[in-house]
DNA sequence: TGGGGGAAT
DNA sequence: ATTCCCC
């Protein structure tokens, strides 16, 4: 089955069931040119949700004075996000402190290396999602994908027609009822994430997840945009590199430029059988379907996350005093959200990265082990199962140089008797109009 | 150059 | 346990 995001490119099986699906939903009308509205739409109607600056938005919204300043989020060095007005000033995403301050002297910054805040913010959101239509996927903490074709196919049946809300790629400009149902749709859920949670984003609005994600970026700050099926090609044309499609990364974009590839194009044109000998048939397959817009994966539901982990980086680290008393305050922390959850954990592990000079900074080394189940809760202090792990990993007898610490909580499993926190599985009568079901007095503690 | 999270292998 | 992907 698709994988999470299904941004990923694998070598298994390839998932095309849905593929399938999608054909035989429309044995009639088979593009999404046809105007005959009584009929099931023919293609998926897919949204694609991100927010605005989001780490940014969320201290704006904590401290509004900070709304008309530019403005940094800072983790240790860089500046992980900024909002608008500091974009304005040249300062960018990932910028390193020293050159957005050169950029931007009188930049504002705040501390953002604790996300509790935005961890949140983010699940409100997907929870006010769910709450319209429970096919909700998330992806980052301000990212949502969501698979609304049936409300669009409910609401076609009562209203014949309806223009576009925001823009359409391109401007083209033709008759397509279900997309453009899909726009007012997205309109509403994004001025009901306004006005519930005062958060402001773009969304896309397309046929499939790749094409969704891609086109919601066309304009920046809180618009939205609508790509039609004979923009597909424009769309992907105007990608400037192969790291610009979701799924392929830095090691994929590496392999196929050292194929030959640089662009969208090469590899759209690229033999499918010498790109199946690097890749393997289905991943192959996949790329090359990617490259023409073609995406057949699911908007899995997310559901509650399936692992809690807090790290801390840092120069140096190379006591043990230093490395236990950083595990507990680590521990401490993550243990308090693991009880907010509500399950419980049943397997724990230690991460660490090692001081190395040549390019290595960013391998990580592991070990896991399962969480004996009647440790009851104190595993904080003078913790056995973390300095286990971390003397399977480290020689304490000579020097160690750690620039990492985290710790990870997996294999959560319902408390026998307690419910989880998230309430992620409200399985609501699915609402006549896309009208919130908490608008009808039930009851969501996360809203 | 942060601090998360997911799936495949 | 590691690698690759996403934000
Ligand atoms: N490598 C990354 C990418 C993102 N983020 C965090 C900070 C962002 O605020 C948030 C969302 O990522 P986006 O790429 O969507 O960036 P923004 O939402 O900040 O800006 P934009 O308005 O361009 O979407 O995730 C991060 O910590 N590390
Ligand atoms: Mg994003
Ligand atoms: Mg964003």
């Amino acid at each position: 089955t698709a994988c999470c995001a299904n941004m990923e490119i694998s070598e298994g099986e390839e998932d095309d069931t849905e593929w399938k699906s999608l054909v035989s939903r429309s044995p009639v009308a088979s593009s999404d040119t046809s105007n005959n509205t009584s009929l099931a739409a023919p293609q998926k109607v897919i949204l694609h949700f991100d927010l605005d600056c989001f780490y940014a938005q969320v201290e704006m919204i904590r401290n509004p004075a900070l709304r008309n300043v530019p403005l940094g989020v800072q983790q240790k060095y860089i500046i992980v996000t900024c909002n608008y007005v500091a974009r304005e000033h040249g300062v960018t995403k990932l910028m390193s402190v020293t050159d957005a301050k050169e950029k931007c002297p009188d930049l504002v910054l705040v501390k953002g290396e604790d996300l509790t805040h935005y961890r949140e913010m983010s699940y409100k959101v997907t929870e006010l999602l769910i709450s319209f239509c429970p096919l909700v996927e998330r992806l980052g903490f301000d990212e949502n994908f969501m698979d609304i074709s049936e409300i669009v196919e409910r609401r076609l049946q009562q209203s014949e027609t309806c223009s576009f809300k925001g823009h359409v790629y391109n401007n083209s400009s033709r008759l397509c009822p279900w997309l453009a149902m899909g726009s007012q749709v997205a309109a509403e859920l994004r001025e009901a994430i306004h006005s519930k949670l005062g958060l402001t984003g773009c969304a896309g609005i397309a046929t499939n997840k790749l094409l969704a994600k891609l086109v919601s970026g066309t304009f920046k700050p809180n618009q939205q945009t609508t790509l039609l099926s004979e923009d597909v090609s424009n769309l992907m044309g105007s990608l400037d590199s192969l790291r610009k499609v979701p799924g392929i990364g830095h090691q994929t974009a590496k392999r196929l430029q050292a194929l030959g590839m640089t662009s969208i194009i090469d590899l759209e044109l690229f033999p499918l059988d010498i790109l199946a000998g690097e890749f393997g048939e289905s991943s192959a397959r996949r790329l090359k379907s990617l490259a023409i817009g073609i995406d057949d994966s699911n908007v899995n539901p997310t559901g509650a996350p399936q692992s809690l982990s807090d790290e801390d980086s840092f120069k140096k680290m190379s006591s043990i005093k230093d490395v236990t008393e950083k595990i507990e305050e680590l521990l401490s922390s993550l243990v308090e959200r693991m009880h907010k959850d509500g399950r419980q954990p049943h397997t724990f592990r230690l991460t660490i990265r090692r001081y190395s000079t040549t390019n290595k900074w960013f391998s990580r080394e592991s070990r896991q082990c399962p969480i004996p189940s009647h440790i009851g809760q104190k595993i904080v202090v003078g913790n056995p199962l973390a300095n286990k792990l971390f003397h399977k990993m480290v020689d304490t007898s000579k020097a160690f140089h750690l620039t990492l610490i985290n710790v990870c909580f997996s294999n959560l499993r319902d408390r026998p008797g307690k419910p989880s926190l998230i309430s992620f599985f409200t399985p609501r009568p699915s609402p006549r109009k896309t009208k919130p079901c908490t608008s009808q007095g039930q009851v969501n503690p996360l809203l």
